[in-house]
DNA sequence: AATTATTGCTAACATTTGTTAGCATCATAT
DNA sequence: ATATGATGCTAACAAATGTTAGCAATAATT
């Protein structure tokens, strides 16, 4: 009889729901049937339900522990003492970090919270909107010391964002640069468009 | 008895297609079921395969016109005798004013192309793949001409396009400024992050 | 060793899905 | 006015989906 295999400070669940994270990248949520994660767990289908109540939850579990993650960043880097241009740039190495080695949670998290379902869906769009309001918070507050262009901060975050999430395409990529090098020409790319030249 | 409307030069099946687009755009192909389309097109669902193969055409509709569109700028903006950087502000001018105006086309194709299935895929994926070759080539070039800092081209290209991408964002939120603020702060940025300084 | 709690399997379910067949209705051209 | 092709509708299909029930096997605890 097949069994979920575990190490030590892991559930079944966290195999369960770190397999399902890889699928979910792979397919999308709506494509990934509860028989494909089966499958790659090596188990059948209904014997998924014995850990988890079902689908969704797994997302849920995917989209806020992604969401806690970075929400407690922020708080972090916001009680820093230290220039705004040095807590954005704080902000996109810890950014890039999380999408070079939780690759498949994160892209998942960003891609298809669209399939949550309320309360739960609210619930994250609200996290959504206040991470990046804080984020332009912060670019504001550079913009009123002059250390960074006078640009509309909303923009800026979303530019900058967006432009991490494209970390998805060198994890696909065959030639890979190492990851120290791809950090650094993000941040110099990134930065060098927000700093007052 | 219901009747797809349609004003001229337009078909039927392009009603299709572009409600299509909406649809794919808010749910996701997957997600997106023939009924939905069909409601919202006005008609019964069955009544749509009087105009279209499966559903899996509407989505090579969508992806291949705006893959088309984009290799149809490259070949114009090769072959333009300027400099690298202006070169490289046109394509980005371009991407933007397609994602504005083309929003769900182009988003749809960016999302949810891995959909495809072969022959089309492969198709599709190559394409991509050319596209930003060349993209990245002009960067090397600008580079070679001190006309840019020295950065990997292939990353360069993975933040300009995904950044582009999140003008997603700006259609989504309430309070929008307007298009051209949002070209000018994007291309402020992003050419500003590429520039020798 | 005996008991209990976990975990897995088979079988089945109700829905939803894309799609087709067959027929009715409309618009257009003769 | 009639014929013809285009368009729509109802009904139905097979396949895939998430999930549950009931039972068997295994692990953990006494």
């Amino acid at each position: 009889m097949a069994r979920i295999q575990i190490d030590k400070n892991s559930s079944r669940k966290d195999v369960i729901v770190s397999k399902a994270a890889a699928l979910f990248r792979e397919k999308g949520f709506k494509a990934a049937s509860m028989r494909d994660l089966a499958e790659s767990v090596g188990v059948e289908a209904a014997s998924l339900y014995n850990h988890i109540k079902s689908k969704t939850e797994l997302l849920h579990e995917l989209c806020f522990g992604v969401a806690n993650r970075f929400m407690h960043k922020m708080d972090e880097v916001e009680s820093e003492r230290v220039t705004a241009l040095e807590k954005i740039e704080h902000l996109i190495r810890f950014h890039i970090d999380e999408m070079i080695h939780h690759y498949e949670e994160v892209y998942v998290s960003d891609r298809e919270w669209k399939h949550l379902s309320d309360p739960y869906l609210s619930n994250f769009q609200n996290q959504r909107r206040m991470y990046r309001k804080r984020f332009a918070a912060i670019i504001e507050a550079g913009i009123k010391q002059k250390e960074m262009k006078a640009i509309d901060a909303p923009t800026a975050v979303l530019i900058l964002l967006h432009a991490i999430g494209g970390i998805e395409s060198w994890h696909r990529s065959t030639q890979k640069i190492s990851a120290e090098a791809l950090t650094e020409n993000m941040v110099s790319m990134l930065v060098g468009g927000l700093v007052n030249k």
